[in-house]
DNA sequence: GTCTATAGCGGGATAGAC
DNA sequence: GTCTATCCCGCTATAGAC
């Protein structure tokens, strides 16, 4: 794969930033070289810096993209309706968006203590935007009187975890398909904030 | 802090490990230095070689020895009875355990990756026959007809990501009292689970 | 048990040729 | 746009004095 000369920009740029997601998720930011990067894409470390000015800026770019991604993908996909019906299609849209991107959900969440606090407090609010998404269902939920629940702000946080957290145990081509694994989340997060 | 000279090793092992504990949660285990660790206590870096082999070791011992006390705490805790109430007091205990240790539970879930294998192995081990003891209470409510999950592994792991996540938003000091937080994340497993 | 000093290596980033 | 070569720095771990 490694190329002596030869200009490829168009299909390079996002070859390194393939390379740089799967090896940062895989031993965490400080813990990858520049070098090791090049060699997974197949290029010499200097060729890198035609992409990035650094190793900082290359990090952030992988997180925003990811949570700027994530903040379209919802807002084309939340409606009016009723709280029940928005709280399933929150759930099910989570699922889906994050079950392909094992390595995004890693990085964008280990990664935090490595960005600068600039490149921090711009991630921190991408995700208060999503958190405050779901809030939203919970509250017209509760104006509702279809959920109740002890403390919202804690509901909420603790739905984005519970649901987070099949990253840690989902592998693809597992005993599970994704509908079921839907079905078996809805069933827990309905029921935890049930009125 | 610094001393120039002297023989402290009685106090010296709690404070490296102290030391490395603090600084591998904020920053993460690559990239935090020997020297930076060292510092913080108050010694040369060769003086750190008096309490750990090498850096991993000094890692594993503070994963282990967290997955430990863990293990030894909820078995001090566990008791007979029925599995509604065995759940609740394996809410109320993992609140309890792991508020009180934030970078403990930071460091034990994000610094697997820096572990060797065998290490790794190791840590994975302790941490299945935790879930295996919140697994154990949720069949026996299934047999008892109290609780009804669409899976039950899946629910395990859902309910430990579940409580485990306050640690991203919990601080000392905040709104709520440890009472507050356990009422609160017990309303949600006990409905979460619910027959 | 701690210090100072250092070996040996690998890191991020840059300069200039092609 | 990529390569080669290099600067300068900081890292882990060790050796030997006190």
């Amino acid at each position: 794969m490694a190329r002596k000369q030869g200009s490829h920009s168009d299909i390079t740029g996002p070859r390194v930033r393939a390379a740089a997601l799967r090896l940062i998720a895989a031993h965490g930011c400080a813990a990858v070289s520049m070098r090791q990067i090049a060699a997974d894409v197949g290029v010499q470390v200097g060729a890198l810096y035609n992409y990035t000015p650094d190793k900082q800026s290359l990090l952030f770019d992988l997180m925003r993209t990811h949570m700027d991604e994530l903040l379209a993908a919802w807002a084309a996909q939340d409606t009016a309706g009723n709280a029940m019906d928005r709280l399933e299609r929150f759930t099910q849209f989570h699922i889906r968006f994050h079950l392909p991107r094992t390595d995004q959900v890693f990085v964008s969440y280990m990664e935090l203590r490595n960005l600068t606090p600039d490149n921090f407090a711009a991630i921190e609010a991408l995700r208060h935007v999503y958190e405050d998404a779901l809030q939203d269902i919970l509250r017209a939920g509760e104006a509702e009187g279809v959920f109740a629940m002890a403390d919202t702000r804690v509901a909420t946080m603790a739905l984005i975890a519970l649901l987070t957290g099949m990253n840690n145990w989902y592998r693809a081509g597992g005993r599970l398909s994704i509908a079921q694994i839907e079905a078996i989340y809805w069933d827990m997060v309905r029921k935890s904030v049930a009125a």
